[in-house]
DNA sequence: GTAATTTGTGTAACCGGTTACAGTTACTAA
DNA sequence: TTAGTAACTGTAACCGGTTACACAAATTAC
């Protein structure tokens, strides 16, 4: 790799001047400028990031910290974060933290150790110091903090909402899925559907799960039948366990929406393909990603922004695993 | 944040001290040793690692470039990769390609720039001196390359066993979704497909799509049904368009498996939770994401590996989109 | 015509690590 | 006792950029 050094003696021109011609900084005459541009062409110079960063003490890089990508609701968000960063010429660091403390603090650490200019992180403790202790802008994105700037959607009204339609779509017997204790926005849901539920006195059975992952959606599944057969009507916390749900009263001979409706939480993409398709509650997953990098992009390079918690609105899909009502309006 | 300088001055030795207890290389005598161990964690000193990085030319990270993050069967590769790298102390930039040589490009080109010690990359070209100019070691990954190191699976041979399962399970009027042209894996298997049917002189469709990506899948589903709706066996490009052509032929009340069988690629998480599930070609995708770590790894270590080129064997998962055989043995 | 300013360029210090090299002391062998 | 080696530590150069500062030439102002 050519150096900046190599550029200069071969333009017959110093560091400073290269640097400068790169850059657009200070002044250059327009010959000189040419002789470097041909020089950089030649030797198929780029400047070298590291060295850039070690003396600028930062970089053009960004930490992205979320749960599990294998989640098909991160990949979404990583999108929009990844396509905004892009554009703006930031490259993303990334890392899965599986919601586990300890791989989230490595996480940052090194973040850190690599002059990152902000972080985006999905954490269960924004609070934490953690992330109070660092000196760089950091966006809370899919989890709430009061105080730190944060991009979220509001899972409690989402859980209400769910209720509620579950409720005017005729359900009497309703099961919520408690999604992982741990997991904020599943807490979040979880409490606006009980709240809902609670004030329209209509009976509920909880099922509590510990994880959003594949293998285990289909125990729960399992689980939920097992306990309440007769169950009319289901909140699932995440459309992964509403999928298991769905596919378990397929097995078990119950007609969806007829005998047992069920509704879901994210509407990743595949929600729309399923037979039946899934009723569920709509978070604008990649804009949100968009918006979290722009948030930060603007405290990295205006150190303050006016509106710093970005809540998005979540709002019904209405498919096919809810039964059909006139519209009440 | 304290620098090493700090931790000497705390310490009263030298930078070089210091330098060799971290990195417990030469002679420090215990004694000295643990003052700076102490001085370390006064100050919570982490060394920089892009100063390191300057110095040696090379820093801890890779550059991970898939195509799209949001097609659920990349996620598994990525965190396939992650996790073994994360074991061995690599993290990850990554980036989205979109199939597109220009942002692979760009996306190199900043890897190269940060320093990364090597490439994991899932390329349409290969052999494009994009890649055969770079000094650090590149892994394919789901793509092939014959002289360089490469982790993919059997397409070819996937898309034989899909038609044979095909054939042996009934399907007469059998429909090939052709996936886009410029995707080498997509080619593979379609070719294999044929390969059979031909051999087995079986009159067949030839759907082609331009993507994977779930709006789309939608359009070539109808497409799909619009232009063969007597067809009665699908072989789809992956199980995104599988599920969107399962959800099309119960929107059209054609019942899966006994009027039309279909089968996926991939097995992706969400396939064993359709209703009915999906029968489809497995691929081992998060082993060959650490695979293909694995064998980075070794080869930024060691220069040279052996085994480079690992194929992984594929094969047909039964589920209930297809019908049921007397095992032929 | 001279002072003030703008334009243009180079030298060298700096970012925060690593390491070659040199130098000192402690130990071992003959 | 003395040479030879091992153990230990520090100084300073280096990685490849950026930029403060100095200085010279060209413009502009008056």
């Amino acid at each position: 790799m050519a150096t900046i050094r190599d550029v200069a003696k071969l333009a017959c021109v110093s560091v400073a001047t290269v640097s400068r011609v790169i850059n657009k900084t200070g002044y250059v005459h327009a010959d000189t400028r040419h002789k470097v541009e041909a020089a950089v062409k030649q030797l198929n110079y780029t400047p070298n990031e590291v060295a850039r960063s070690l003396y600028k003490r930062k970089s053009r890089l960004i930490g992205l910290l979320l749960p599990d990508i294998t989640n098909p609701y991160f990949p979404q968000l990583a999108r929009g974060v990844e396509d905004e960063m892009q554009k703006n010429d930031f490259r993303i660091i990334f890392g899965n933290s599986d919601e586990n403390h300890r791989k989230e603090q490595e996480y940052i650490q090194t973040f850190i150790q690599n002059n990152v200019v902000g972080v985006i992180s999905s954490t269960n403790d924004p609070n934490s110091d953690t992330y109070s202790k660092l000196k760089i802008p950091v966006v809370f994105l899919d989890r709430t903090s009061t105080d730190s700037p944060s991009v979220y959607s509001d899972g409690r009204e989402g859980g209400r909402i769910a209720a509620r339609e579950m409720i005017s779509r005729g359900s009497k017997r309703i099961t919520v899925m408690q999604g992982p204790v741990h997991i904020r926005p599943a807490q979040d849901r979880f409490q606006g559907a009980l709240e809902v539920l609670e004030e329209n006195k209509i009976s509920y059975n909880v099922i509590q799960t510990t994880s959003f992952s594949f293998a285990e959606a289909e125990l729960w599944a399992k689980e939920l039948f097992d306990k309440h057969l007769d169950t009319d009507g289901i909140i699932a916390s995440n459309d992964i366990v509403a999928t298991a749900v769905l596919h378990e009263a397929h097995r078990l001979g119950r007609r969806v929406p007829d005998d047992v409706q069920i509704i879901g939480f994210d509407d990743i993409p595949l929600s729309a393909l399923l037979s039946p398709s899934l009723s569920t509650i709509h978070q604008p997953a990649y804009e949100m990603g968009r918006q979290a990098a722009g948030l930060l992009i603007k405290l990295i390079q205006e150190g303050f922004v006016e509106h710093r918690n970005i809540q998005f609105p979540v709002h019904f899909i209405e498919r096919d695993t809810t039964r059909k009502v006139e519209h009440h309006g």
